[in-house]
DNA sequence: TTCATATATACGCATATAAGTATATAAGGA
DNA sequence: TCCTTATATACTTATATGCGTATATATGAA
């Protein structure tokens, strides 16, 4: 059951857990979700990179841009997460975040930098 | 968003998660929770202390038994939790347990020690 | 009151975790 | 090739976490 206490750890990280949720509803690269977290990029990163360490999310190059990808393949996780979308509305930051996905998606990407 | 960061941080942890899979059924006192899991006093005492600490159960007593009690009274975190009940048939650890307790549950009290 | 049981907690240790800052690497464009 | 942007990682520091062992406290029974 390491699987799941893993996952577990890996969302008692708010960051983790905003990027989680934001990526269950579309693939997003590193920049867009510094920009939508507004958080320091190194701490995207290296949240990014630990939940790909732990094989929650993978990653898939553009040019100069990473995508990451969720991949929970499980289904008590898929529910667990079901669970937090389900009740996402309850939670002031996550709503913010997804409020800025709109601005973000309909930027172009030069607009972004 | 820290309590459902702060729920996410109780399941990370083997021992408690199973405890609180537990408590979903019915409350225990800390010996037959001990009897159940097969691990030591201090140590259990300490993840559920650790529980009471973050507000998922609390306690009663009776005579000498300290009983436990969950008290989850949040929606993201009773979907969550269902989501891991639903699923607890994949956990073969989660399984022992609840078999563990139909033998418990037959018991006296009186027998447990 | 004395003993046994139930439960909680303190101590020491080893490890893990997260953050910030600085820097390295890779790709695209001029 | 040189510069800029995108991304990853290293280093340091501060804090948290879990464990085992020993011990303290509370309750009931003899």
């Amino acid at each position: 059951m390491n699987d799941l206490l893993t996952f577990f750890k890996a969302l008692s990280d708010e960051t983790r857990l905003r990027l989680v949720v934001l990526l269950t509803k579309q693939d997003y690269c590193v920049c867009e979700l510094t920009e939508i977290l507004a958080l320091s990029q190194p701490k995207i990163s290296k949240h990014l990179s630990k939940l790909r360490d732990l094989g929650f999310v993978k990653t898939k190059r553009e040019a100069q841009f990473i995508y990451y990808q969720l991949t929970i393949n499980n289904q008590a996780m898929e529910a667990v997460l079901q669970g937090i979308l389900d009740h996402m509305h309850d939670y002031e930051v996550l709503v913010e975040d997804s409020k800025r996905i709109a601005q973000c998606t309909l930027m172009e990407k030069g607009d972004l930098r």
